[in-house]
DNA sequence: AAAATGCAAGAGCACCGCTCTCGCTGTGGC
DNA sequence: GCCACAGCGAGAGCGGTGCTCTTGCATTTT
């Protein structure tokens, strides 16, 4: 039984290595990974790697659900040590956009245009939504605390089909703490792109936090915050 | 004379010729494109598609600079036939967005994560700011009608970064209606990421068109308009 | 001890971007 | 009108890719 359970940790520590190595070479070489790369560098024959990882893709999901998990965290993390709602909004933010700007490969892989011929598999979308659920989880402790402004009433029929997925989440409140929080997360992971991949270009270029900070409260504004 | 410029005509028709192959490649294929594959459409050696593009970088280039300017273009004729600043900004977005709906590809590859290696030439820069330069024009268009609504000052570093484009795209206006534009764009532009990269999956699904709005409308009014 | 399993390596397939050489053809100068 | 020349297409080839299959070895299980 120790037996088996060294195989399977071995087996669980190469596989760790293999998406070690597999991070560092999406930072330093970008976005297409070359599998026979990897098994360079860790000094085996790429035919190998394919006893951990049956393809690329599966190898480009394991890295994409760590990342998810990688910001989820961050994100979580920086929230838990804000009060107010609007604090952790904002440090929610910051912490996502300062991940990002950390490992902008991984972001890219995540939030970027999907992979050619990558359809993102089911695992992927359970840590997916994990910052998005900070920020609605946020947003209702709002409302039950009655921190949130008076707004004009949302019209649209798409606010009738949030309704089921706000009752299952928020069944005390109202459906537009599902619109403005998509919309609050669309606006704060925008930013975080469109920054990273160079749309700023020669703007902003000393207080892009700043800049990224008066969007989030924008988008915070617009939620009620 | 008309022999040259024959040549010359039947070279830019070649090279159409390619442009197109390739965009119908990137539009049914994915983002991945490959010149062997857009040569063997053509019925032609793949080395010769290199007398018309020097590499792969290059005919994508190509692709780019089209595809801004056909974006460009649907959002400044959807803009034309509106006559308030909210009523353009709204054609222009619905537009935008009917454009990327039917070009994923074309989007992704303009406004999703940078292709690996791929570093946009200068050629790109400009015809990229078309969308942003019509909501920048028509935010102050409504600025000179005294058609925006009061907000609080912006406060941050980032506005003084701001203030020397502002002088020289509005010098009659705040630095604000800069940073609101770009602010707006990315709103706008992010929503239609992340609808087209499917980060809408299974919560809205027949009014997205009516959500993308309220997204719009919440940037509109984040600007004053 | 023997059988079964897990693993790494190597060869090989089809594809890719890109380069180079080699003929062919229409063009411009004489 | 002839001839050198430039532009073009085709083909071979280089090094790279993802992936498969077979082979040999080590380890685990029976």
């Amino acid at each position: 039984m120790s037996a088996a359970n060294l195989r399977a940790r071995v087996r669980a520590e190469m596989t760790e290595e293999i998406k070690t190595v597999a991070r560092r070479h999406l930072a330093t070489e970008g976005a297409n990974l070359s599998l026979r790369a990897v098994a360079r560098d860790l000094g085996m024959a790429s035919s190998a790697v394919y006893r951990y990882f049956a393809s690329r893709d599966e190898l480009l999901t394991a890295l994409i659900i760590d990342a998810y998990d990688a910001i989820g965290e961050a994100a979580e993390r920086a929230a838990a040590e804000a009060t107010e709602p609007l604090g952790k909004w904002l440090a929610a933010a910051h912490a996502a956009r300062e991940w990002a700007l950390a490992n902008p490969h991984e972001w890219a892989l995540i939030y970027g245009s999907p992979v050619p011929g990558y359809a993102a598999p089911r695992d992927t979308v359970e840590p997916a939504t994990r910052v998005m659920l900070l920020l609605g989880h946020t947003l209702a402790e709002a409302y039950r605390s009655n921190a949130v402004a008076e707004r004009p009433p949302v019209t649209g029929r798409f606010i009738e089909e949030l309704q089921p997925i706000a009752a299952s989440f928020y069944p005390d409140l109202p459906p537009r703490v599902i619109a403005d929080t998509i919309a609050a997360f669309f606006q704060i992971c925008g930013a975080i792109s469109f920054e990273l991949f160079g749309q700023l270009n020669k703007s902003v270029e000393e207080d892009r936090r700043g800049f990224f900070e008066y969007q989030v409260r924008a988008a915070a504004a617009a939620a009620g915050l």
